[in-house]
DNA sequence: CGGCGACGTCGTAGATGGTGACCATGCGGG
DNA sequence: CCCGCATGGTCACCATCTACGACGTCGCCG
């Protein structure tokens, strides 16, 4: 390794020249910057980010910490914290708690010291925890809302809301929540969201599990909704919603006409799947995006104002996996029919 | 931040005593250590891993460079990384190259002066870029053969094989390749091994691309082939085959009555698509951990024997997406018939 | 019984790579 | 003549590790 005292030594000024000519430019004569960047150069000389992460305590490296990284879910969102961190000059360090919270404890004090901030992707610690954790670096979660710790949410009650309307105008009079982790904030906001306003809507609601967000909770879960047998199904996301189309379609039980299924987060595979999947889309790249950016804005010193989040905004793609009510009884009170939706 | 300093105070000893008592326990009098550990307890002192990192030059931190965080392809492979970084005690950062060459050459370039060690799944730099990097750090290949520095790879050969044997003994007599990205080994690795293979089986062999490898990809090569419309189709991965099916269905075609697609890599929507897709399947977890031990393995001093990499076997899941030939002209010879799969 | 060496224990000091506050020097302008 | 500025050197500091050496104790041997 070739430090700033070889390159001093090669180009006959101090280490804290060199230090300057990469640190601060400016700050040193342009003709002898210039000579020591050309011999630096030569000598194939880097900057140790370790002896700078020690002398700024500054180490360039932002925390993304998700429940799964297998699940597709977090693909786009990924993908977006990526792209801002690189705009903003950060490397992404990724942990993954793998669902657990005290996973995502250890992982998270391993990783505290060495970045700058970090961003919390569905956590599964609890409040108490998280807001101690936000204490020592700046720090921003993603879909929960935590006084005094910035987020990111989406609009789980917008997204309900259009479920629930898609539903009404189908005929649909009752339906049924397959709850995610009991540790998932947005598990919590989306079922609570059904219920009220659901039930505001005259809806009958009912809920199983909770169940793992994966392809296979989902399935797992078809086999309780089989005794069942719901018409109307709201997943927490869409791997479970696909693992209870699959089970219902394995036993025969067809899709949309005799189950209408919905889920969140357009995630690739729910257009890949026949038949297409019905769901809550959330904009997960400048989610990702959003919360970098929020990160690297509380690092600069902006402030939190208590209380405030970001919310995305959400959007209900129609697809193939609803359709109109045609089991059992017609619902006495019927909203406006729409063509059971196929389109994208 | 509470230091050695700030707890060799408290315990009234020198800091190198507290740094011993934590860095190589048995060096220090069990009284004495005790003592330390439990007012660095009450102090709540926790190791700074960057003084560390500069003092032994031990970041524990290992890269893993993938070529796109959102592909499936990556989600096992990961998690199979994750579980042994872990295990080792080590931490992952992630680094995605977007299927760029440059991308991947300055993210290498952030990476290394950081981690011990580093993993490149799928690269897209040339053979002696990634010679050269491999000489600064402990290093290990995904999906590549290199001599000279030590890979992981699937047995593409016994894939194609396989995939080549199933459709010789569905009546197929040609077999049209859709290629990745040109930088890609693997896809040079499956095209010649299905020339070669195929050929001496007495298969026409086409090609087309290459297309990006993702599911857009596979819809745009579907737009090249509905021109040509081949009895048999292979995929460079699964996602691609994906696509490629869905621009069948779009218009009409039938799978597998007309055409039967094959993929690579087992990724968890083939499974969940319609119909199911048939694949060349490699351990991708596996593939994973394999990679990380091998490199820990390297840092601590193990030498890499030229030329020789680890394969990891491959296994051909036969499911819906393939089937008799039905179309044109039956071919001559024809091999042991099977049933047209549809099992998993 | 005295002396010497071995060993266990712990402190001192320097090293790791880079930064930045402070200071010294020299020059030009008012 | 003095001030200010541009420039570059000196040195302390970031948090931890470790080679070396000091010190005391113990045991063994003469």
């Amino acid at each position: 390794m070739v430090t700033i005292y070889d390159v001093a030594e090669a180009a006959g000024v101090a280490p804290s020249t060199v230090s300057r000519t990469f640190a601060r430019p400016g700050r040193v004569n342009a003709d002898t910057a210039e000579r020591i960047r050309r011999i630096a150069e030569e000598l194939g000389y880097r900057a140790n980010p370790i002896g700078q992460a020690l002398a700024t305590s500054q180490t360039k490296l932002l925390g993304l910490m998700v429940s799964d990284v297998a699940n597709p879910f977090y693909s786009q969102l990924i993908r977006g914290a990526q792209l801002a961190a690189t705009e903003a000059g950060y490397e992404l360090l990724l942990a993954d708690s793998r669902e657990s919270g005290t996973r995502e404890r250890t992982a998270l004090e391993r990783l505290v010291p060495v970045v700058e901030g970090f961003i919390i992707g569905s956590s599964r610690m609890s409040d108490s925890a998280l807001r101690n954790v936000a204490k020592q670096r700046p720090m921003v979660v993603l879909n929960r809302a935590l006084s005094d710790v910035p987020s990111v949410v989406t609009d789980n009650a917008a997204g309900i809301q259009a479920a629930i309307d898609l539903l009404r105008d189908l005929g649909h009079d009752s339906v049924t929540y397959v709850a995610g982790p009991e540790a998932s904030w947005a598990d919590g906001m989306r079922f609570r969201a059904l219920r009220d306003l659901g039930g505001r809507a005259g809806l009958n609601i009912q809920k199983v599990g909770p169940y793992l967000p994966t392809f296979e909770g989902g399935l797992s879960a078809s086999r309780t909704l089989l005794e069942k047998l719901p018409t109307a199904v709201i997943g927490y996301n869409d791997l479970m919603a696909i693992g209870v189309m699959h089970g219902f379609l394995r036993e025969g039980v067809q899709i949309p006409e005799q189950v209408s299924v919905i889920g969140f987060d357009d995630i690739l595979i729910s257009r890949l799947v026949l038949p297409t999947l019905t769901t809550v889309a959330a904009p997960m790249r400048q989610m990702g995006a959003t919360a970098v950016n929020n990160v690297v804005a509380l690092m600069k010193g902006a402030k939190h104002r208590t209380g405030e989040a970001s919310v995305m905004p959400v959007q209900l793609k129609v697809r193939g996996s609803t359709g109109q009510r045609r089991r059992k009884r017609v619902s006495p009170a019927l909203g406006t029919t729409m063509v059971s939706g196929s389109a994208s």
